[in-house]
DNA sequence: TCTTGACATGCGGAAAAACATATATATGAT
DNA sequence: ATCATATATATGTTTTTCCGCATGTCAAGA
């Protein structure tokens, strides 16, 4: 269903793959997250988002008013590979991001993930 | 110089993907093999060929009337390393394509690469 | 039920990428 | 010099991708 070109053109922007690095860096985030983190609008961050999810690279849950994505588990292991070695490699490409500790932006998300 | 995501972007078309992949396995191709592999009009693969060398994933090298590209020697190792990776996990992606044997297109092309 | 906060999506418009066709350049052979 | 082969580039067009802005949905609290 998905050819390794899909999931390559997934990670061809500088939003989504940012964002897949965070993602795999926290675990899972919501958007309120990514977005303070990229200091990006709601709305876009929102749509690469849904361009990760429809491409099979993330999945995600709702909690409450918040939802949470991460690397769908049944990826084929290059690709959180990948992301990795790429992180490895690049420690700059995401040098100023940085997310602020916890519970700085969203109300309370990031406080209410202490399980 | 080249950030992560060029890299990707380099990546991000089925033409270039699947001939990186093929370059990757034969170590070189001229244009012309590459054409009758993948069955592509002369300017779209040499165009894409262009791309990525601009993008610093292969080096050229001409000898006689053929351009040789291989993979740039100098990649940081996350990428032969994701092409290897992508083939055996998806060995379907090439199914389709190959190399006839040799000296069969490109008048003698393949002949000249004995060494 | 009304409001607020978190997120998603619809809709043009702008920008970039890819394409086909035509033409130019370079090399080797005649 | 001329020609054929291999490859590159120029040009105009179409397609895809990305964006901002407005609006819609959904959950929780008052």
């Amino acid at each position: 269903m998905f050819t390794p070109l899909h999931f390559i053109k997934g990670l061809a922007d500088d939003t989504r793959l940012k964002s897949l690095l965070l993602i795999q860096a926290h675990h899972e985030l919501c958007v309120c997250e990514l977005q303070q983190a990229l200091q990006l609008s709601q709305p876009k961050i929102s749509r690469h988002l849904a361009d990760l999810r429809s491409s099979g690279l993330v999945v995600d849950e709702r909690r409450g008013k918040w939802v949470y994505y991460r690397l769908n588990p049944e990826l084929p292991l290059w690709l959180p590979q990948l992301l990795h070695e790429l992180k490895q490699a690049h420690p700059e490409y995401l040098a100023q991001v940085t997310l602020l500790a916890s519970g700085s932006v969203c109300t309370t998300a990031a406080n209410s993930q202490a399980n």
